[in-house]
DNA sequence: CTTGACTCTGTAGCGCACTATAGGGTTTAT
DNA sequence: ATAAACCCTATAGTGCGCTACAGAGTCAAG
């Protein structure tokens, strides 16, 4: 265990693949441990950050904000903690991705029949997109 | 035709259903007509605008940015302009649109059998969900 | 003549997730 | 000794679409 291998925030970055800057602002949001400085105050990291770095960057594929995943981390540390609440967060996320697909699934088909409907050569005064937008569109 | 009546911005407002400051928000990203101005310098709108107005908000229900609204109106003002330049607009929305909805179920269904493999009781530290974010989920 | 409801300008703030910049200090190689 | 490549802090900027001030002027009613 404990190696002694100790990274600076350069090496961290790269094996992460992300940007210093992003390190450094996960460590201001409280998403990754505090590192140890150097006598001259450089970060020093353990490993184990990159994962962390990791974790974070598959959660954000997963559709979590940070916000979201701050919780994630603090629940994952929370001693004795069941998979109830891990599991609570993840259906909630589901169906908030859920909403957002039928937000989008509801613009495309208001979107879709005007572009049927739409003769590129037709003059701009006539086109039924245009014309649509200028009228109420309470009927689907 | 050429009605005097003249709006100030508040009956706009209430009329558009928008606050006060969006009506300026739209005249300062010219997305409405600049108004006239009466003697102490307050906006005098033709109730035109409220269309104009109206015409923002259907764009956006669509899924229309502001900026890509501002193109809309431009392509509608130009003279002699056919359909073909709004149909473009209309079908690179739908991709924009069917990508993001790609992208959400893409979450969703790796989301998913997570959820469904997670039993709530379990201790956080078998958790199925966390494990997968520990992981390198290259796999679908 | 004062009160209240309206209007004006200009600027700053929000939440998101960074990204960039200014102005320094440190370490390593030559 | 010096230059390149790294590191530090703190602050400001990005894009989106508003929203909220502060501090002032205007207008109609009572």
């Amino acid at each position: 265990m404990g190696t002694l291998l100790m990274l600076q925030i350069g090496k961290v970055a790269k094996q992460s693949k992300v940007g210093v800057e992003t390190v450094r602002f996960y460590e201001h949001k409280g998403l990754i441990d505090i590192p140890r400085r150097n006598p001259s105050g450089y970060r020093q990291y353990p490993e184990s950050v990159v994962k962390q770095i990791q974790f974070i960057q598959h959660a954000k594929t997963l559709g979590f904000s940070l916000r979201e995943i701050g919780e994630l981390i603090s629940l994952k540390s929370k001693p004795g903690a069941r998979c109830s609440s891990i599991k609570k967060s993840a259906i909630a996320k589901i169906a908030d991705i859920q909403e957002k697909i039928d937000s989008l699934e509801r613009m495309k088909e208001a979107l879709q029949p005007l572009i049927a409907q739409c003769k590129a050569s037709d003059p701009i005064s006539d086109c039924p997109i245009l014309g649509a937008l200028d009228k109420h569109s309470d009927e689907t």
